[in-house]
DNA sequence: ATTAGCAGTGAACATAGGAACACTATAATG
DNA sequence: CATTATAGTGTTCCTATGTTCACTGCTAAT
């Protein structure tokens, strides 16, 4: 019947689930791709059709968004969720810490889930600096993270560089990694040892509150 | 609240309630043309259009299937929620209108109260225009207003000028009232005729996505 | 009897998004 | 080692679909 997913496999259903649900319709191949860092349409594509063949998936050839699961049970749980999450914000992001450990979490929003998509696992994060003024992202900011080991070019991130966590814009040029500030007073961090870098995520919110 | 529906609209929403549930994603216009008879898609447009407006969809612009029902009892589960308030968005702030004439509600924003502190008629704007980035809002963003006559000095308001809403920092230095722009490109207005000045609220609060 | 709101036509336009193709890369397997 | 399955790139193509516009017809209300 039902054959064994892969792993990716698995990740992308679960993904088009989780979009369904919060949208109320099915994300597009490009969509897809953009949550999992996949450029091309066709990757994604085989993953669908793979799913499809499966017998996971349901489409409409050539008519978009017309992805659907097949899945009897979860049919059933239709999503009479509410509109709001609950996320931990994280503060002071000392060097070395583990992000998540219980000393950091400063408190909780909860924000409306037009703002989050499908992305769930999100945090907040208070900014400190100014490295970022250009692209509207000041100091106090709070910022939402979705975690991801990978970024785009392009992206603003929030990654740890020799144990220091900074927010920079991301780019990838010739095989190296450039940290890219929006703001003329500081200049671009080259990554030159790849051991020492981890992407903690990339910033897909931001919040601001004049008082 | 929620305005009537004409006969058509009801009848139009019905069916779009059963296409998702059948298919699991929402149809198109031409879709529901062809369930009416409607040939156009711009006479199914504008009964879309009119079931946004009166709060009972929702859609992403020039997108397709991308229509979403919104859910009555979600909404309400939303407004009990202890410290969630949600509040009314409102778009294209037309000249001369009254900002909160229902047809302006582009929708809702359910936010934390720890944003708003003890304001509660507050209300969401998007930013159409680049004159403030240097304050770090930028064009799309949501802003949140707290309706207000008056305003301090250096507060960033949202204002009515001869029948025209701007967003702009407030200056009033000698009896003479300034909006000041937070963008090199545009340059300081002088308000002369004070008749034709109403400030609408002020700016208490930024929302971004990027998405 | 003139205005305003609702409903529909038919055509033109721009583009989001699915499909296809030729390549590359990495494991795992027999 | 060759083979097969999985995973991804970059590009091109085509059309389904949302948007906009100028016009028509009906009804109800001022």
């Amino acid at each position: 019947m039902k054959t064994q997913l892969t792993d990716r496999q698995q990740e992308i259903l679960n993904f088009i689930q989780e979009y369904v649900d919060f949208n109320g319709f099915p994300p597009t191949y490009r969509e897809i791709g953009k949550r999992f860092n996949i450029v091309s349409t066709f990757g994604v594509k085989r993953h669908i059709d793979a799913l499809i063949k499966k017998g996971y998936l349901n489409n409409e050839s050539n008519l978009s968004r017309t992805l659907s699961i097949i899945d009897i049970k979860s049919r059933h749980v239709t999503t009479l969720t509410n509109n709001i999450i609950e996320i931990p914000v994280v503060g002071r992001v000392a060097a070395g810490m583990p992000i998540f450990a219980e000393e950091n979490i400063e408190g909780s929003l909860s924000i409306d889930k037009n703002f989050l998509g499908s992305r769930t696992e999100c945090f907040g994060l208070k900014v400190r600096g100014d490295s970022m003024i250009n692209a509207g992202i000041l100091e106090g900011d709070l910022v939402i993270i979705q975690p991801q080991k990978e970024a785009a070019n392009g992206d603003i991130i929030v990654a740890l560089l020799h144990d220091e966590a900074t927010m920079k814009k991301y780019l990838l040029e010739n095989g190296t990694i450039y940290l890219i500030p929006e703001n003329e007073n500081y200049k671009p961090i080259v990554v030159e040892n790849k051991e020492e870098f981890t992407i903690i995520g990339k910033v897909i919110g931001v919040f601001r509150s004049y008082n």
